[in-house]
DNA sequence: CTGTATCCCCCTGGATACTG
DNA sequence: CAGTATCCAGGGGGATACAG
């Protein structure tokens, strides 16, 4: 593994298949965590808030997609009462910030870019009549 | 996550469940459109070429991704030969290059950070003896 | 309120065989 | 060479019930 020169194998290179982005991707790629992640940018949120900020999800998904980013280090889990009822906080940890960026790089490119996407699928459908 | 000047609903507020940059993620996330767009970003290559640059693919996920990726208007495909054996070149067309900027963004925090985000899992593992 | 456990469906994606 | 068609296993993720 290379220290400095950001080339050859990592990630630029064609034997990409195991690269280290791939681990992020997917993470990035799963369909909550992004959402997750762009309402405690916000602000730091209890789990039923959070659920409540994103209509469609389920307590599974949310526990599951919370654990996952706890683990990998994008955010921090806070008890907050540890009787009853308890109260637990999420929050980005400074790692879970710095992603903001780079996924608003995908958001940008996406408000910039999806009308052409649009108009491209619309012009493929035109050309394959299904 | 601001809610500048685009109306609010397409990815700003709370509301992002259904917001267009999903679609992109979504394209994005799948396994293989950032590896294909990877090695598309470097020079067109030919369906076989591609196979063998991208070890794990299997063919049928290979065409299925490709005409995807053509479908959302990132990549173009040319049929050089009409005649058997046919040739067909896949190359990114504008709009597939200008995406290879964000997906770098990406590329490059995850080279930056994946250290701070393996060290995060291992501290849990050790926290959470399974 | 914040989870865990279970069931189960469906879709992704792999393997394989066949076609133009 | 560049696909399409079919079969099928595995896992993601929804719904629901229950626990601390």
């Amino acid at each position: 593994m290379e220290t400095t020169s950001t080339s050859a194998d990592d990630c630029g290179d064609l034997y990409l298949a195991e690269c280290p982005c791939r681990d992020i991707l997917d993470l990035v790629a799963s369909k909550w965590s992004t959402l997750i992640i762009g309402v405690l940018e916000e602000e730091p949120h209890r789990f039923g808030q959070l659920r409540r900020a994103i209509p469609g999800i389920t307590q599974k998904m949310l526990t599951q997609t919370l654990r996952r980013l706890e683990q990998d280090g994008l955010v921090h889990r806070e008890v907050l009462v540890e009787m009853r009822p308890p109260q637990v906080e999420y929050s980005l940890t400074a790692l879970g910030e710095s992603i903001t960026e780079p996924l608003a790089a995908i958001r940008d490119w996406s408000e910039q870019h999806l009308p052409h996407v649009r108009e491209a699928r619309e012009a493929f459908e035109a050309r394959q009549p299904a």
